[in-house]
DNA sequence: CTACTATATCCATAAATCCGGATATATGAA
DNA sequence: TTCATATATCCGGATTTATGGATATAGTAG
């Protein structure tokens, strides 16, 4: 078997800033951050993005490596991948904290599920 | 005197990592990040890159408050501002450490000046 | 002044990115 | 099967960004 699942593409300091450079995306992980497991469409209430934005922005956030998918019947729930190498949690970590003051997202409410 | 220099739009996490998501400016920043303070033409010389591009991210690095520079003579020294706000300087450090081991660059050999 | 160097800016092109409505896919229920 | 919901993907257009040669600007020296 050579379908060992090669690693993926080491997460690179460009790639991961370039996710992080954009507001939508940041407020993503900031959400994520608090409640540790959140379903799509909380997100989509969340942040008044239409869906297909929302949906966008997370499929490349989890193509970077930085979420992780889990589904639950038509539900798919994502989460920050605590498997990340240290220097990019650490970093994601400072930023979501900073960036929760400047962007002014309030929290979840009600969760769909 | 109503020109007491407003604060220069406060840096954003979102414009700090459009900043950091760009090769060349990131490799600029690990050249700068090492020796304190460099000219442009030594940073030309190390990334060998067109002296345009390297001016231009320069330009872009300063614009976002990330470095400073100093005039001396016909030479410009950047360096890394040191004044920008903590959560700041920790990211730039953490991402330049590991940047530093990605991009396979070459410390700088001989000043210019 | 002229000439030379270092750096910044201009410009047109190319490439990447973002957007969101429309559509496709997937799952569960009836 | 059919319907409804949740999510992903498609696609065309708008916007942003990066590129690098050419040119402009600033400083120094003669």
């Amino acid at each position: 078997m050579h379908a060992v699942q090669a690693n993926p593409a080491v997460l690179s300091v460009a790639d991961l800033c370039k996710c992080l450079g954009d507001e939508g995306r940041l407020s993503l992980l900031c959400l994520l951050a608090v409640d540790r497991e959140v379903c799509v469409c909380d997100l989509v209430a969340a942040l008044e993005l239409p869906q297909s934005t929302i949906s966008r922005h997370l499929g490349r956030l989890r193509q970077c490596g930085l979420v992780v998918a889990r589904r639950q019947g038509t539900w798919m729930h994502y989460r920050i991948n605590d498997a990340l190498p240290e220097w990019a949690l650490t970093t994601i970590e400072t930023l979501v904290l900073e960036a929760r003051d400047q962007l002014g997202l309030q929290p979840l409410q009600g969760t769909c599920c």
